[in-house]
DNA sequence: CAAATAGGTTGCGTAACAAAACCAAATTGA
DNA sequence: TCAATTTGGTTTTGTTACGCAACCTATTTG
């Protein structure tokens, strides 16, 4: 039966990964946050193929992720530009960057590193932070269900002490 | 050729993805942080096919993201369980959360909500931050090359920008 | 105006995934 | 205590997604 859309599940995260599970899909939206913006960079920088960059950039025009402009003098030539719903993924570009730089590459292993230009210093850790900004204990998260909630749910992550973060 | 694996792409996000980028894993990670922990649990909550589970769960372990313990009283009955490198994926399914919230269900349509017990009220969204605190700019934020980094890359987020956050 | 580049499309082969059937061991319930 | 059910899978079969190479037209560069 082939893959299975998570569309019906209502649920954000399996959304989330409706639009951008695909495997490609967010580092193209990685790559637009660095820059690119046209079909060959794209191809160039990240080594797809491309009839799959073809799909996937059309998808995410269909998505409104990214925005396909035309910049051509004489004719066509296109642009991809990030929307202001593709820029505001930089949340999950970073998190996925930030847990692969601890436990995959490790502490002064990292690739690449996310400075503040005012400071030149790496920007801090995205964490799950109280409203007085302080870094939160996963005790202390609950879920309830919200305003679009289906049937009667009432769960707590992790039962006991997941991180003591 | 079948897919293509992002290992050898000396990038964070890619790392990540090779990790994570299976359609199901990362909705399996959510449901271990809302504290599933058995096969038949994983497999009645999302809907998905046993053999596939299994795959996924064997994938996990070996990653280290879920550990696999003996609980049986008379044999063998199995409980996955969260790493700390698992539960430290509560930032990127967090933020895929909340980018669906928004962009996806919109403002008070959210299917369930993360709160803080302690006040009751949701938590704040994931952001950029200084090292004050405070959500940032785009325009301050530059990519640079890494301790692990290999060509001589330098680029910078965006080139104009991309949000004004 | 020729050559190179941009931006694709098409066809083909392989790998990943879904559903259903099946199965042995452990647990529950009467 | 023993039958029924649940757990935790494996196998088989079919469909879909992906990768590669070849090809093509329009646009831009020299």
């Amino acid at each position: 039966m082939g893959r299975k859309r998570f569309a019906d599940m209502n649920c954000s995260v399996a959304q989330s990964l409706d639009v951008l599970g695909d495997w490609w899909t967010l580092l193209i939206v990685r790559e637009a946050l660095f820059g690119t913006r046209t079909f060959s960079r794209f191809e160039r920088n990240l080594g797809i193929s491309k009839n799959i960059l073809a799909l996937r950039l059309e998808n995410l025009v269909d998505q409104e992720i990214l925005r396909r402009v035309d910049v051509g003098q004489h004719g066509t030539r296109f642009h991809y530009e990030l929307t202001a719903k593709g820029a505001d993924l930089i949340t999950v570009i970073e998190s996925l960057r930030q847990w692969s730089d601890r436990w995959v590459y490790g502490e002064g292993k990292e690739p690449v590193r996310i400075v503040d230009t005012r400071t030149g210093n790496p920007i801090p850790p995205l964490a799950i932070r109280d409203e007085a900004g302080e870094p939160m204990s996963m005790r202390n998260v609950a879920i309830e269900p919200g305003p679009g909630a289906a049937p009667a749910t009432r769960r707590r992550f992790g039962k006991r002490d997941a991180t003591t973060t």
